[in-house]
DNA sequence: TTGACTCATCAAGATAATTTGATACGTTAC
DNA sequence: GTAACGTATCAAATTATCTTGATGAGTCAA
């Protein structure tokens, strides 16, 4: 059962972080559709092979991706708890849900 | 009608960075309970001014937060749609949507 | 064992974000 | 008017992030 109420801010914040780069969110997006090597996100994206393994490494800390090694290849893959969880934070937050039940408190 | 397809790639940074920053996770989910002006955002996070301020532009030239001014008092409101569009590319990007159609291409 | 291949890591430089304190702006009360 | 208040903006210093090129580590084939 995933956690109902807001998670804990530094978590989400490291989230949010690991996909405020153009980058990582093209990586993301390549995932969204299975897994990938490196090599391929490498050729389709384009990008110098150390700038990617830092992109891949920030999602992978971020705990977005996971990484499975294949003899010399290793395959990265989104994780879906992560993406509900941050789903579910930005439907938690949104206004309405606890509106009417804490009026503003100062500068009546 | 939101958009179905994963939406602009930089428009998205821009939401996740805004959002990657404790500070403005913590204004977010004050704001979540209702519209807000600064000074009390500023008590209850006991924040400089200017930091706060600066914090606040970050979140509204993000699109995820608007302001009104009221008297000498803004109040900074949470934007719905933003959060929407949020928790539909998390979900829209999740793996499985797409699972299947799509082969990985290299690396056989 | 050697060499080629895939990927990670490191150090250095470049760029961008954040914090702080000072100041400016608009509003209200006197 | 003037003063006080709430907020925004600016410049400077600090800190974090990103990119690049070089090197290292694991795997495989010959």
């Amino acid at each position: 059962m995933a956690t109902t109420t807001v998670p804990d801010i530094g978590r989400a914040a490291r989230w949010f972080h690991a996909l405020s780069d153009e980058t990582r969110l093209e990586i993301v997006r390549l995932l969204s559709h299975g897994e990938r090597c490196v090599c391929e996100l490498q050729s389709v994206l384009d990008a110098a092979q150390s700038r990617l393994s830092f992109h891949l490494k920030t999602l992978k800390d971020a705990g977005l991706v996971s990484d499975r090694r294949e003899g010399r290849w290793v395959y990265y893959a989104l994780n879906r708890e992560a993406l509900d969880e941050i789903a579910e934070f930005a439907s938690e937050v949104k206004p309405g849900k606890h509106a009417g039940s804490c009026a503003r408190a100062c500068c009546a």
